[in-house]
DNA sequence: CATTACGTTTACGTAAGCGTCAACATAAGC
DNA sequence: GCTTATGTTGACGCTTACGTAAACGTAATG
């Protein structure tokens, strides 16, 4: 009954639009670790997931040892109280990070406005002067 | 009556929290072209709103010469109709990269709530069974 | 059975973004 | 006039995240 779907290399490529380097360079750094098949790599629906939040997270603006720790961090949650503080801090550090990155995003969002509005006026008064 | 504000690199250092060093590698890649008094560096107000722009674009993952390219671009705002729409279409492209992180921020967040529930219900389970 | 197709490891190369000397010039303060 | 602070231009070094090529194994396909 183990219903289990698996991956090769080039269906992740594929699918996510990498190269294999790519995925054997995550695995390297222990991002990712796929099973065997007689030296073949295969992934199933977990490492699939893992490789999606890689990529959202370098989108971000992470690295990948900063997603490493961050995964390790997820993966292990312990049941020790000063551990899960520990968790639990380093996730308000990084959604710190993140509101501040919001908040560029839209002060650049209003700034590109604020040209747009210039350019598309610009552009007007050129159409009529012709 | 040319009330000209300007500052010294190590003005901007410290304003800006980084080295000289980083400052005058970004002259070099043409992000930054200050005056220069008998060799020496002097900054002018432009080139502080130029420092706080690079800055915000580099905490978003854009490179120096992605940057370097948008700057010009907003800089030379040219008066050819073929151009403007050039440069109002590469605004939008940025655009669209931007709602894409903004929109990946959004659900790394919202994962990032979810661990944080289960780990503060672990917590309190933990807290209460002493 | 020869040819693709797909996979593997090893290893060197590269661009970006500075850090870190070195070696020197100039300016200000005492 | 000497020291200290601040500035300058090289030039080499380093890390990250892969690209690229070599040299090879295995599997499927006509």
């Amino acid at each position: 009954m183990s219903h289990a779907t698996t991956y090769t290399i080039s269906d992740l490529t594929k699918h996510f639009d990498l190269t294999a380097r790519t995925i054997r360079f995550y695995e390297a750094q222990g991002l990712l670790s796929p099973e065997r098949d007689n030296n073949r790599r295969i992934f199933d629906e977990r490492d699939r997931v893992r490789l999606k939040l890689i990529l959202r997270a370098k989108r971000l603006g992470f690295t990948l040892s900063e997603i490493k720790t961050t995964m390790d961090l997820y993966d292990n949650h312990p049941n020790e109280t000063e551990q899960l503080k520990y968790v639990l801090d380093t996730i308000d550090a990084h959604r710190k990070t993140l509101q501040q990155k919001r908040y560029d995003i839209d002060n650049t969002l209003a700034d590109m406005d604020e040209m747009s509005k210039k350019l598309r006026t610009q552009l007007k008064s050129l159409e009529n002067s012709i």
